[in-house]
DNA sequence: TTTATTTACGCAATCGTTCCCGACAAAGAT
DNA sequence: ATCTTTGTCGGGAACGATTGCGTAAATAAA
């Protein structure tokens, strides 16, 4: 860019030193001395200097930013995740490069390869639903990418993990609904294969094992896409209403299901929570306002971030590849509202 | 990064070329024959040869990746604009550094010092409500980075813009709203010295006088941070509730203030809009959820993104700095629901 | 056959930084 | 007085890709 004309160069030509001094001053080398130093620093600022970050990264074969793989930022837990990788790492000198999967893991993919196109240094990742072979980020992984999963995880691949306490929260929410006295109460789920999926799972499972009340298969809808379409949570919800035994109460397993469900029982015009209660996971901060407010469990998604973001520079930073990997589970937050 | 530890010396090397050679062939110049490009595209493919981004920046003096700045990627608004944005984007070889205002000008400035800092091809960005000195982007600007801006622009500097047309979308709310009945109106509007403000602060006015109503200072309020705190929609909204003659329905002027407003009404019991209408400016999808359903003027976010960053691309790659700078308008569309 | 032109490739400089080697003086050790 | 150490600095080779220039061989034009 013309706007770094000046490079150590033009400083060294005109305070009469090698570039070598120069680069040494402005990094604060034991090998230069004091008055020296203070040249050079003074001359830098004077004609603000900065660094060419390319060259830079050239030399020391690290680019000094980041790749962040979501399914989708206007998503609210995934945009509060990004706030706190972003404090993080702007503190640390660190780009964020964000990208988005959409729930594809053809589009996840392409991201991935652009990414690791020789220009990041590591990596924070929550897979796309669709995800399900690894192998290309297993293999970047094996050729020493630092990579830290959040919320999603893939457990094949032994990394930092950050998650939130996904069992325990839909524990609590299914218990919940158990306590205001329901007893039908259906999962309309994310997809199958996806971590965070499992383990509401069997959060939901063990509170409805606990309470004696039988599992019963056809209560548990899918939504492949995570709701990122309102038609696959329609077709799941009413494949839950055309059940002879129909529910009276939902547990939705993920942000946008949760909000489709909402919009699934206004069009369909069933009252919450007379007709259908629900209950559902969500980082979205007008479910208060909505009618009624919506119970949710919330996720730390901006602690989740920074966690992620903390992980990922101690491995990108720490000379030797790293052995020991933690998975941090962090709560969640039950708000009940009007919609149980 | 380790990742790429392939690079032209070692298919050189491999295919006893000179790295001019591969260079050349890599790139399709016409310097070299058929036969020769076909055996180094060949050998690059199957070694997953990917050119070291920082080099060819370097060598370029373009680092392929623009710099984005927005209040707040949580914001539904900007987070659409940014999808349009990366759309283009990503098509065209360019990465997106997204960065966040948070609405204060001196994280703005930061971010921009960081981005310009010999990094950034151009600029796309709406700046913050308390932006006023913008001498630091003048000066880049005026240096050769080209900007656009979206949204929020800033009239002193003369370059691509995109906006919405905020001064009929807000006359056709306004409308709207006395069309219903409703004679005593409030604005609670952005920062006054907002571009976006102003021109829906003009709309409002214009309605206004068009039917005959006079125009009360009163009953023009504002959120000098957009709404971004909720304390300053309440002190705003609490100043138009003290007020003698209360107004029957509240025009918000933006996203965070909508959703503000709404907030303000359920925490005070106030209903919507039997005792108080309310429109406003909002990209959020779950306005239509919200009881009752919000009345909304909604922009064209995500094409907003995909003509600012198109028409950044041309003013990237034109050779000659441009002199013509167009400023697109893109239709609002009103939304009716039941709030008004 | 000789000269001019085209084709296809290699050499080496360059982008801006960093850093391994030396160089050389002054100071200290023997 | 000689040798070693310490403190400061410069030369120059990288990092990986691009590109102007030079040149050999092949082809066309004379």
């Amino acid at each position: 860019m013309k706007l770094s004309a000046v490079t150590i160069k033009d400083i060294s030509k005109e305070l009469n030193l090698s570039t070598s001094t120069v680069s040494r001053a402005l990094r604060d080398s034991h090998e230069i001395s004091i008055e020296t130093k203070q040249i050079v620093l003074d001359y830098a600022r004077k004609i603000n200097y900065k660094p060419n970050r390319n060259a830079q990264s050239l030399k020391e074969q690290k680019s000094h930013s980041i790749g962040v793989i979501v399914s989708e930022i206007a998503n609210s837990f995934f945009s509060q995740v990004i706030n706190g990788i972003e404090s993080i790492a702007s503190k640390n000198g660190y780009t964020v490069n964000i990208s988005q999967s959409m729930e594809s893991a053809e589009r996840e993919l392409m991201n991935l390869e652009y990414l690791t196109s020789s220009f990041i240094d590591g990596l924070i990742i929550s897979v796309s639903t669709e995800t399900k072979n690894h192998l290309y980020l297993k293999e970047v992984h094996e050729k020493g990418l630092p990579i830290v999963f959040v919320d999603r995880v893939i457990d094949e691949i032994e990394t930092h993990k950050v998650i939130a306490d996904n069992f325990k929260g839909a524990y609590k929410a299914t218990k919940h609904l158990i306590n205001k006295g329901y007893s039908k109460i259906a999962l309309v789920s994310n997809h199958a294969g996806l971590s965070i999926a499992k383990e509401r799972l069997d959060g939901y499972k063990a509170a409805l094992s606990e309470a004696k009340i039988p599992i019963k298969e056809n209560m548990i809808v899918f939504c492949d896409h995570g709701g990122m379409l309102y038609s696959e949570v329609e077709s799941a919800m009413n494949s839950l209403m055309r059940l002879r035994t129909k529910p009276d109460a939902i547990f939705a397993g993920s942000d946008k299901i949760t909000t489709g469900c909402m919009r699934f029982m206004k069009n369909k015009k069933i009252r919450i929570p007379e007709d259908l209660a629900l209950i559902g996971f969500s980082n979205n901060d007008l479910t208060e306002l909505l009618s009624p407010p919506l119970s949710v469990i919330k996720q730390p998604a901006f602690e989740m971030g920074e966690a992620a973001m903390t992980l990922l520079l101690s491995m990108m930073e720490s000379k030797r590849p790293q052995q020991k990997f933690e998975t941090r589970i962090q709560s969640t937050e039950l708000l009940i509202r009007k919609s149980t």
